[in-house]
DNA sequence: ATAAAACTGTAAGGAAGATGACAATTGGTG
DNA sequence: CACCAATTGTCATCTTCCTTACAGTTTTAT
């Protein structure tokens, strides 16, 4: 990528853009840019450095190893997001996780940790934008997760449709066509439920008149009358 | 409180700990003190300013109500912890919380959202270390949440116990005196239960003879034997 | 092109725990 | 100190959704 396009990236980002063209230019020697083509993995916990990583194009998502070695997809990430090492602490040693690509080619860029805390120090500015930016994400998780506890399956698979049709949808609430990157074994582990059920509930909205379903997507007709 | 006393409260909290003491002391002007008395509420989700509040001494419950009225106890917090408008954000409008002092004395300490902004831009030190605080609420909370999305009741109930245990235990792991001042109906809230199972569990964990149980007290023989 | 692997579809049986109902106990308040 | 409201204890019933099992379909690899 061309230094001029870099800058326009760190300046389009809600993180960056409170930096003069000064202040960016001299960030821009830091970060480290990279481009990751579909299905192709991207490790980042363990890690010589501890990373932070913002995503300027594409959508990743985060798959979670645990003890026994069972995968489950954590998150799906898009365009402006932030992951890795973001809250400046440890990495957790037993925990493993890794990100893939799931569109073409995904331009994330990273910082390592050391150096982005330093910047954060001499620019209060974008500390207040990063804080309210972790801020988000911690009430975006507790409120995704309040959902996954208090209610029903069958009501925890729409307001996970609902959310993806509004993520893929740039605005769009009618019609929106959601390529079906996600096995129903993804979405089980994300709804916190069973692959069965998931193959079960697709075919239930779809027989409801909710969803076009193929297995290469899913046309949402209305994300208003899901949830 | 002496001015003296209110430094020293800010100086050894892990948040404002970095400034030195003369940018505490220009802090001091601006915090609120207030002590609240048990079973007295204090309310701050709809106040006029948005605040966010730090606990110098003793126990809060927060309680959140939702649309229907249903109050559920969401966390318990204590000395050091806080809460409020923490993550700068607008508070959500439909949803409405307070806290209730659960131990004789709760002395908290609170500062306008816009104020603490202000002494964050001067001091990008202390957002760092904001950030690694929210970070870790972050962490702490999702962690909480997996437990209970993928335990069985009997399971989420033992790591519930623990929990409380080693935060009321004061480093304790053995015979831990816990004050018993929330319902059956509350833990069942925390732990994502019903009330009668809560009851149940509670007569199982004292058959087997994990605890100690009377209606005032808890006593958790060993917490390492929870879990 | 074909085999293997991964994913999707369908169904019966079972288990965990929610619900509802009611009695017993406790604590606060006049 | 006596009553009322809140909390706790116990039980039978019922629902949801997981489990197990297997067949069909699509994708990937050789």
């Amino acid at each position: 990528m061309q230094e001029e396009a870099k800058y326009w990236y760190l300046h389009d980002h809600q993180l960056f853009s409170v930096l003069s063209r000064e202040e960016n230019r001299a960030l821009c020697l830091i970060p480290n840019f990279k481009t990751v083509k579909k299905n192709e993995i991207l490790y980042f916990s363990h890690d010589d450095e501890q990373r932070l990583y913002t995503i300027k194009s594409g959508t990743l998502k985060i798959i979670s190893v645990d003890a026994e070695g069972n995968e489950t997809v954590k998150e799906i990430l898009r365009s402006g997001d932030l992951f890795g090492q973001y809250t400046f602490d440890e990495m957790d040693e037993n925990e493993d996780e890794y990100a893939v690509a799931v569109s073409d080619k995904v331009v994330i860029c990273s910082f390592k940790q050391n150096d982005f805390e330093n910047i954060v120090k001499r620019n209060p500015q974008l500390a207040i934008r990063y804080t309210k930016l972790v801020g988000f994400k911690l009430k975006r998780i507790s409120n995704n997760y309040s959902n996954l506890m208090f209610k029903d399956v069958r009501t925890r698979f729409a307001l996970f449709l609902k959310d993806w049709a509004i993520k893929e949808g740039n605005g769009q609430t009618k019609n929106i066509v959601v390529k079906n990157y996600l096995t129903h074994n993804d979405i089980a582990g994300l709804i916190c439920s069973t692959r069965q059920t998931v193959t079960l509930l697709f075919n239930e909205f779809k027989n409801a008149g909710l969803i076009d379903y193929t297995r290469s997507e899913i046309i949402v007709k209305d994300v208003h009358q899901l949830a």
